[in-house]
DNA sequence: GTGCGGATTAACATTCCTTTAACCTTCCCT
DNA sequence: AGGGAAGGTTAAAGGAATGTTAATCCGCAC
C-alpha cells in the first residue's frame, strides 16, 4: 500500500524565504510546490490536491487574502487548510485572514520548529476525519471519533495523551520507534520534555491493555531503539 | 581508535558566557570547541567536522550572521545545522538570522535546560531517521524498521548492536571490513573500544544466523585483515 | 482558596548488554 | 616440527538501558 502524500502549497515572494520553507517543510518529510505569485496556483491545485496553503499576506499584485477568497470560492478547495505568513504581528492582518477562514497564521520571524509545529498541528486538525475511525488489533479497538479504547471487550478509560500514543502506535503496527521519534510524533512541543517520559506512558499503557503487564504482548520493548507495537497472532 | 563525537563549534565573544556554554554542553555530554571570533572558524571545520554551530550574532567585527554565510557557502558546511544566540527581544536579529537559514535560534537570557533542549532537538531533526527497509541475503531477512531478523523462516532475536552489526555487514555484501572500520561505522560515539570484541559480536552473529558456526558461510573470517559477509548460492 | 486529575520528572530498582581479559586453537612461516 | 601471530571461545564485572514508584507541578473546576 503506497500512499503518496499529498503536496503543501507554498505561496512566498522572497525567493530566499521561499527556499527556506520548502527546505525545513521537506526536512519533515512533506512534499512541497512553490509558487511566486497566485497566477497559476488554482489550476495546479486541480491537478496536485494540496494538503495545506501557505500563504504569505503581503505580496505584490494579488495579496493572500484575495487569494485565499479565491480558493475557498473553488469547490473543490474548500475544505483544505489554509495558513497564513504574516510580516509581523499585526493585528489587522489577524483579524482579517481567521475572519477570511485561514485556519492559523504563522508570524515572521518564525523558527523553523514553530514552522512545522503549526503545519503538522493544522494537518492533524484535518485529517482526523478522514482517517478510519476505528483501528483494531488483536483484541484491542480503537475508536480515534469516540476516543474511545474497548480491550477485550471492555470499556477502558485513558487520559488524552495515552489515547494519542496508542493511537500512533496501533497506526504503525510492527515498526521500532525511539523515544524522540515518539515525542515528535505524538507530543506537541517536544523540546522540553525528558524521553523518559514515554517510559512512564508505555507502563501506563500496558497496564491497560496486556493481559500480563510483566510479559507484553503488544508493546514490546526494543532494548538500545525504543518500542514497539506488534500484532501477535 | 574509534571516531569521536563530532563537536560543537560555540562562537560567542563574551567569555563568561562562552565559559557558561560549553560548561552545560558539556554536562550534556557533547564535545565543544569554543572560538571568541569567526577568525579560524572555517578551517578548523575543516579538520573536525562539526555536528552544529552555535553563533552569537552580535559580535564585534564579523558578525554571526557574516558567519553563517560564509558556512553556508562551503558546500562540506552546508548540512551542518546552526543555532544563533541573539541577546533578548532584537526582533530584526531574528528575521535576518532564519532567512539565511539558521535552523533555530535560543534568546539571552537562556535557562542551561533550555539550550540543551534546543540543541538535542535541532541535532535529533537532522539524525537520519531509520528508514524501513528489508534486506535479504540467502536464507537471511533483515527488517531493519521492525528491528527484526527472520532466518530460514524463523525470527531470531537480537541485540541492538548485533542487528546494527549484521545490517551493514549484509548491505555491504561482498566487501571485506577491518575491525576498526567496522567500529567506525557501526559503534555509536563511542569511546575507546577493543577491535577484538568485533570477534565476539561475530561470533554470536555466526551463532544466530549460521545452521553450523564451526564451518560459516555467511560470516567469513578474512585472516590478517577482517571479516566478510558472503552470499552463497 | 481547595481539591482533582493529568503530565512530568526524579529517584531508586532491576535487567541484561557490552566489553574485557584470559585462555585455547588454528594458521603460517622458517 | 616449532614458534609466533591471528582468530575463537568463554565467563565475569561493570555499566547502561529500562522498569517502577512516588513526588511535584500545573491547569481547571468547584
Amino acid at each position: 500500500m503506497v500512499l503518496v502524500k499529498k503536496p503543501i502549497f507554498v505561496v512566498e515572494d522572497d525567493p530566499d524565504i521561499l527556499r527556506l520553507i520548502k527546505h525545513h517543510l521537506e526536512a519533515a518529510a512533506f512534499p512541497v510546490r512553490t509558487f511566486t505569485s497566485g497566477a497559476n496556483l488554482l489550476s495546479e491545485a486541480q491537478t496536485h490536491q494540496p494538503s495545506l496553503f501557505l500563504l504569505d499576506i503581503t505580496l505584490p499584485g494579488e495579496t493572500g487574502i484575495e487569494i485565499c477568497k479565491r480558493i475557498r470560492a473553488k469547490a473543490s478547495l474548500v475544505a483544505v487548510p489554509i495558513i497564513f505568513v504574516t510580516a509581523r504581528s499585526s493585528e489587522q492582518d489577524r483579524v482579517s485572514g481567521l475572519e477570511l477562514g485561514a485556519d492559523d497564521y504563522i508570524t515572521k520571524p518564525f523558527s523553523p520548529r514553530e514552522l512545522v509545529a503549526r503545519v503538522k498541528a493544522v494537518l492533524r486538525r484535518f485529517e482526523r476525519p478522514l482517517q478510519p475511525a476505528i483501528t483494531k488489533a488483536g483484541d484491542l479497538e480503537l475508536d480515534s471519533g469516540a476516543m474511545t479504547l474497548m480491550v477485550r471487550g471492555k470499556p477502558v478509560a485513558t487520559t488524552a495523551t495515552e489515547f494519542r500514543l496508542l493511537d500512533y502506535f496501533m497506526s504503525n503496527a510492527g515498526r521500532v520507534f525511539t523515544r524522540d521519534q515518539l515525542l515528535d510524533a505524538v507530543w506537541r512541543d517536544t523540546v522540553f520534555v525528558t524521553p523518559r517520559s514515554i517510559d512512564v506512558y508505555v507502563r501506563r499503557l500496558r497496564e491497560k491493555i496486556e493481559q500480563d503487564s510483566e510479559r507484553p504482548r503488544y508493546l514490546k520493548t526494543v532494548r538500545g531503539a525504543g518500542y514497539r507495537f506488534e500484532v501477535f497472532k
